[in-house]
DNA sequence: CGCAATTTTGTGTACGAACACAGTAATATC
DNA sequence: GATATTACTGTGTTCGTACACAAAATTGCG
């Protein structure tokens, strides 16, 4: 049996065991409508409703309950072309984060805010990239006092620095500069939106990895690098806390480790040094990105049966995947993060998007050897730096 | 050192060790031309811009070689929301997929196309799902059949019978509608583009993780469930393709096992009986999205020790996880198929994006009870754009 | 009540691309 | 050489929103 529309398609296929197969659902779009019709609806004149809808005052109490009184019943949503057309503004946008190099964690968010600038590119915007040191809390204020004297149109910010971030966003809420901030949400602030990992949770996921491959019984380490300067070590402590948490149970089974960073040949001593007097150690954890420099230690000294997990997918990172010398990184999408935090700002500005998921939790990537190819174009990376 | 411009902002932060902390890189857009400035730049009008640019005809050759000259010049970028907003047609989209069942597979890939249909929601689109019986290859050929009659914009096609697939891709290009291909990518076909996952390594990818979570020298088994009529399984193949790859070295390590799905009780014994057969078995794969089966009789019986994993975040195989009863799945994005399945199309009817990325190898997402909270099917980018 | 000041409202134009249509130039036909 | 035919080109209107500006209505105040 067949019948037709116009359009809809009906396929009611009787198969030959006399069970009806096919089924037809056409989800057909609602026309939308538009100001103009609003404004027959009201009584009012276009003008008015605009008025109304972009809180640009001047209405009488009489026009302006009239016309939310229609907009309740159609529920409008914007023409986003016709909007876009419309504002022909040119917008000046911050993004105030540590130093990004290419290939690094940083660098992947700087690349994201970039994608999204090309990506929009019919809208008008400067984006100025503010680097300061993530180490150096006074590189951070500086920068950060910089940015709130101009007068950007939004601000991203990559914040290291609590205390130096709460100051910032006082004085952006003050301008009524809307800010987003990317790899972190950092309380008592008022952002538009944030994206970030839930660390805690990356910590518990890196230690029952490590547990499940590693054999039964095994003890643990987690390797940290010395802390450089006034390095803020926030995340790294909140996924320890979380790899803790997951031996709640045994806490004896984790024990803890720093290595030099700044010079590369104690660190080395350091981590042999702690291998062997621990060789009940059969996973190390990394809570930061430089598990390679653990990965490459491993595998030069030919240390086996030790495995080991890190965290983001940089190109070092990424080498060791490949060579076997790190079983997994966890991968926390910066790239993604510098995206959607430039689309929640043009979302704001643009398209007066007023109540956004204030915090996004981003996903947690397990990357091995072998998904690792087919994770290059969703991360949005460099193809020189992947095989 | 401080300098100011306009916007740029200069930061030079000269810090207590003397080293420079901060940097400032302004991204400013370069102005994008407009149709109007080329006509004036080549001599012509606006109009005879725009035959040149749609291949409308009716240009001299002398007009279209100036219009040309200046377009290389100038790499003119069309204004996408102008263009949206002008070019006010309806479009009839097909999708024929197999059956969609809201929280399994393909209820994933339809929820994204509707998803990215919601999104474009200032296009006039109308979806129409086709869906077809994906182990009945005579639903399968009806609806196609159907398709081709009717004068769609555009197809997506979720194809499980590849000789079908074929026969209603060659209908379509002899009438030049534009189709795309989700979850999987067929030979000899000309989409504009197809989104799938590599499946040999989905199954390598099983095999690693399945070996480094159980004990050394474990062996595997491969259940898969007892095929359904003429169930197409090219892609379980594929899967234990890459799963007996992976043991390659060692290829009496891995069994294979049927399992009943229509008689469940059946299905039961048969994995029983397996079990107790093979104790060795320390690991089951399940190249489908029925694992939440085998899971459901491990966990009755509780047999410990035996860890399993399987595909798909459908609706079933998440309660595993959470309970505990599976300890992974492998998961394909189908949201994020169908999501930027529609996308392409959109971007060929109506941006004329026509130098496509033909196939796309989606990412292979491992999903365990410790991520799985923050895993979201749906990790595109313009999803955030709209409420 | 009358006139100015202010608030409210409607109209018109711009945004940039697309395309219909009218208008002009070039060629064909008798 | 006049007219019909075709080839080409420019103008003008459209899409839906935003906002400037003018027009109308309301208010204030002597």
């Amino acid at each position: 049996m067949l019948k037709r529309e116009k359009f809809a398609i009906f396929v009611e296929v009787t198969g030959p065991d006399g069970n009806v197969h096919g089924d037809i659902r056409t989800v057909r779009m609602a026309k939308q409508i538009k100001i103009k019709e609003i404004a027959a609806r009201a009584g009012v004149s276009p003008g008015t409703v605009d008025r109304v809808l972009h809180n640009r005052g001047n209405v009488s109490a009489a026009s302006r309950e009239a016309v939310e009184r229609v907009l309740a019943e159609v529920k409008y949503r914007f023409n986003i072309h016709a909007s876009a057309i419309s504002l022909r503004k040119e917008y000046n946008i911050v993004a105030a984060i540590p130093t990004a190099v290419t290939g690094e964690y940083w660098g992947s968010i700087r690349k994201g805010i970039e994608r999204a600038v090309e990506e929009y590119s019919d809208i008008r915007l400067n984006c100025t990239f503010a680097y300061y040191n993530q180490f150096d809390i006074y590189s951070c204020r500086s920068s950060f006092d910089e940015i709130a004297a101009q007068n950007p149109d939004a601000v991203i910010l990559g914040a290291t620095f609590v205390s130096e971030a709460r100051r910032l966003c006082e004085l952006l809420e003050a301008r009524r500069i809307p800010y987003v901030f990317v790899d972190s949400r950092i309380e008592q602030t008022r952002p538009i939106a944030s994206f970030a990992t839930e660390q805690s949770a990356c910590g518990h996921l890196c230690a029952k990895l490590l547990d499940a491959i590693a054999p039964p019984g095994s003890a643990f380490a987690i390797f940290n690098s010395k802390r450089i300067g006034n390095e803020n070590a926030y995340n790294m402590l909140a996924r320890e806390e979380g790899f803790r948490d997951f031996f709640a149970g045994a806490p004896e089974r984790v024990t803890k480790s720093e290595f030099s960073v700044l010079d590369p040949e104690e660190g080395e001593r350091e981590v042999l040094r702690f291998l062997a007097e621990n060789p009940r150690v059969r996973g190390i954890a990394v809570m930061n990105s430089r598990g390679h420099i653990i990965a490459d230690i491993l595998r030069r000294h030919g240390i086996q049966g030790v495995r080991l997990i890190s965290f983001d997918t940089t190109a070092n990172n990424i080498k060791c995947i490949n060579e076997g010398s790190m079983w997994a990184v966890l991968c926390q999408y910066p790239e993604m993060q510098g995206f959607q935090a430039m689309q929640s700002i043009i979302g704001w500005l643009l398209y007066k998007r007023t109540e956004p998921a204030a915090h996004r939790d981003m996903p947690i990537g397990i990357v091995v050897r072998e998904n690792l190819p087919y994770h290059r174009e969703f991360l949005l990376q460099e193809a020189e730096l992947l095989p």
